[in-house]
RNA sequence: GGCGAGGUAGCUCAGUCGGUUAGAGCACGCGCUUCAUAAGCGCGGUGUCGCCGGUUCAAGUCCGGCCCUCGCUACCA
């Protein structure tokens, strides 16, 4: 076993809030450093800030102030959130640092030594009018391949093609609603190819990868030829100039891991510990917990950097799903997209939510789901029902008494949770939290049905049997304190209580093995309360409040679907009349509608386009229009768009509908149809 | 299409190395209790363990095939 470990949490982005799905790694990591620490070992947890990029560059811009400003102020609101959800760092830092710079120094200039990284000379769209290049993100346009409209620059979501923001069509900044121009500029890149060797090794090796996803990488990227990665980004951007490369900044991705070793090192500074034992030693275990989305970033650059420059690699990355809520995707309309301090602010106890996801957190990186009934009812079942109320039940009847010196016979009742400690501690080790909780409520179960048998209340009522009363309170609430006492990662601040109630502070697992004797009980206060509905509904009301406001249009007839969320979609650039005439949109019928077996959303349509003939169309409604509904009705098509071939057969046009920009839900497509008395062939103009 | 994960009671899930009659919690019903935050205890019912086949003395568990759900990824207007 080493003598260190070091854990991190993914570093939150200095761009936004944090929200109930942020919580569930940093609740996750937390849980973990804190059994760590209570089974005895030197655990430290470090997270940051991750402050650089064009997004908080443009921010900065928009609400006229410094960067500097606005990542002052976004670090500390995530430490007040982080910190009211009793979440505890040894050390939280900001990619924007000194100790940073340094760190990406160090590395940069292995990987220069090293001949990692070359040149290369790489065209992008440029905003005129803000003066920066335009991530793909950055940009919008109509789709060279299918013409629709307000796509991103990499991909367009309707045909699904890729390609690059150059070949968009009418492309415009989002930044600033420019047309942008080609630029090209020189870029340097890794060449991470050449540590394909040994990345299969790493990625494959015992524990430092769940098995699921060592073999997606396995499969997916490491099964062909890894493309070198372009890390820097020239100026204007907020970040580190590259020392050796003057106008070129270190790219986000690039700077962002490495603040784990920029903040270990003013960790390290203030409690004066050496950065090498914590980055450059084989007696410390890193640890790094990661949601799924990021996975690739954290086990293929990140150890190949580590690598070069000499760093530690991770002896593990932990990867975690997704929230979601009610079972469904986090989502504004529906106010599932919950800030941390929106949870606060309804009255909601941060216990509460720490004691549900442990129950829901396995090791497997699944999704994890915030059912909000059943956190309701969860919560107060075992929590309240079974577990504090061990102590409630008992703790009344011997307040301000001493407890026996020698522990009551209890009829193994004790013993039996006792034994279930190396399980339980095996359990943390493994993020399986689950498994803790399912443990002691079957621990918290038996100590009840006890109680029940014992009867201390009747015992109460005769004050000659005064012992056998104490008695019984002690056992109870030793094994009351024993399952705080393995909760204690979980639910610090019900440890808290319970030391300050039964006179003896809460600190390693390991007591959950000694029964609690000769200590005075406090008078008894109310340890945790029971989770109220109405606050939980009230939460959901502010979350959905919180958006720009706008009506919920009526739903329209057909099948279940979904109120699309207000989106704040910019107007595209003024086009002339002569570019709209382009287009030739016409009336046609549906005459036949058909699945496309083996697509998802594909409808194939047979259309009646009246002088303009029989087309073929295919359209991805199906989440919204079933074909047997579309049968016989008036839609408008484009009857000039190239044809496009496609794997189940030739489109000879588009068929137009309303729907929201990015990944579209499905459910959320709204065909157009003239009025009554439009005959197919018509043109629409 | 590829990869991954799943399908066990009304709901959420557990089920080890194949081994007796398949379990828990919630919910529900009845009874008890009234110490406790409308808490607790006892009793009770439902299961084609997704489907089909195979291995075996024995399959929820192992093997093969299939169906369905979810996630990631790709193709596709």
């Amino acid at each position: 076993m080493s003598d260190r470990i070091l854990v991190t949490s993914a570093l939150p982005y200095a761009n936004g809030h944090i929200h109930l799905g942020h919580l569930v790694e940093y609740l996750m990591t937390d849980i973990w450093a804190r059994s760590q620490r209570a089974s005895g070992r030197r655990c430290v947890y470090v997270c940051a800030d991750d402050t650089h990029g064009t997004s908080i560059m443009i921010r900065a811009r928009q609400e006229r102030r410094s960067e500097l400003e606005l990542i002052a102020e976004m670090s500390a609101a995530h430490q007040r959130d982080f910190a009211a959800f009793h979440i505890r760092f040894d050390h939280y830092g900001s990619t924007h640092s000194e100790a940073n710079r340094a760190a990406c120094a160090r590395t940069w200039e292995a990987l220069r030594a090293g001949g990692y990284v070359r040149t290369q000379e790489v065209t992008q769209l440029f905003d005129p009018v803000e003066g920066v290049f335009l991530a793909d993100r950055f940009v919008q346009g109509t789709c060279p391949r299918c013409g629709a409209t307000q796509q991103w620059g990499d991909s367009c979501e309707k045909c699904l093609s890729t390609y690059t923001p150059m070949e968009l069509v009418d492309p415009v900044s989002t930044l600033s609603g420019a047309q942008p121009v080609v630029r090209s500029a020189h870029h340097l890149l890794v060449e991470v190819e050449r540590l394909h060797g040994f990345l299969d090794t790493w990625v494959r090796a015992d524990g430092t990868l769940q098995p699921e996803i060592a073999n997606y990488l396995t499969g997916f990227f490491l099964s062909g030829p890894l493309r070198d990665w372009d890390v820097s980004r020239p100026a204007p951007y907020f970040g580190f100039e590259i020392p050796d490369s003057p106008g070129d900044y270190w790219y986000v991705w690039f700077d962002a891991p490495l603040g784990y070793i920029g903040a270990t090192a003013e960790w390290c500074e203030r409690h004066g510990e050496s950065l090498e034992d914590w980055w450059r030693s084989a007696s410390t275990r890193i640890v790094h917990v990661i949601g799924k989305d990021i996975v690739y970033f954290h086990t293929l650059f990140w150890p190949a950097m580590l690598h070069v420059a000499g760093w530690s690699l991770p002896s593990r990355v932990q990867v975690h799903g997704f929230l979601t809520v009610n079972g469904e995707k986090m989502s504004k309309s529906r106010g599932t997209f919950v800030l941390a301090r929106t949870y606060l602010e309804a009255g909601l106890d941060p216990t509460h939510l720490r004691y549900y996801y442990a129950t829901k957190l396995g090791p497997r990186a699944d999704d994890l789901d915030l059912d909000l009934d059943d956190f309701v009812a969860r919560v107060n079942a075992d929590l309240v029902g079974k577990l504090v109320n061990l102590a409630s039940r008992t703790a009344r009847f011997v307040t301000g008494q001493a407890l026996p010196a020698t522990y009551p016979e209890d009829g193994g009742l004790f013993a039996e949770g006792a034994a279930a400690h190396d399980e339980i501690v095996a359990a943390y080790e493994a993020f399986d939290f689950a498994r803790v909780t399912r443990l002691v409520m079957g621990l918290a179960d038996r100590a009840n049905e006890w109680v029940a048998r014992t009867e201390p209340w009747a015992l109460a009522k005769d004050p000659a049997r005064r012992d056998e009363l104490v008695a019984a309170c002690a056992v109870a609430l030793s094994v009351y304190r024993q399952l705080v006492v393995y909760l204690s990662p979980i639910l610090p601040e019900l440890a808290g209580k319970t030391a300050a109630l039964l006179g003896r502070p809460i600190e390693r697992l390991a007591e959950a093995t000694e029964p609690l004797v000769g200590v005075t009980v406090a008078p008894f206060e109310r340890l945790l309360d029971r989770v109220d509905a109405k606050r939980v509904a009230a939460m959901i009301e502010a979350s959905r409040a919180s958006l720009p406001g706008s009506p919920p249009p009526a739903d329209p007839p057909g099948p279940a679907r979904e109120t699309p969320a207000p989106i704040d979609e910019p107007v595209a650039p003024t086009c002339s009349i002569e570019d709209f005439e382009r287009l030739d949109l016409r009336v046609a019928r549906v005459t036949a509608a058909a699945a496309v077996a083996g697509a998802k959303k594909l409808v194939e349509l047979t259309l009646d386009v009246g002088a303009a003939g029989t087309r073929t169309v295919f359209a991805g409604i199906k989440g919204s229009y079933p074909p047997e509904r579309l049968v016989g009705r008036l839609v408008i098509v484009v009857a000039n768009l190239a044809p496009r071939a496609m794997r189940f057969g030739t489109s000879e046009g588009m068929v137009v509908a309303a729907g929201p920009p990015g990944k579209a839900d499905e459910r959320q497509v709204f065909l157009l149809a003239p009025d009554d008395g439009a005959a197919p062939g018509l043109r629409v103009r």
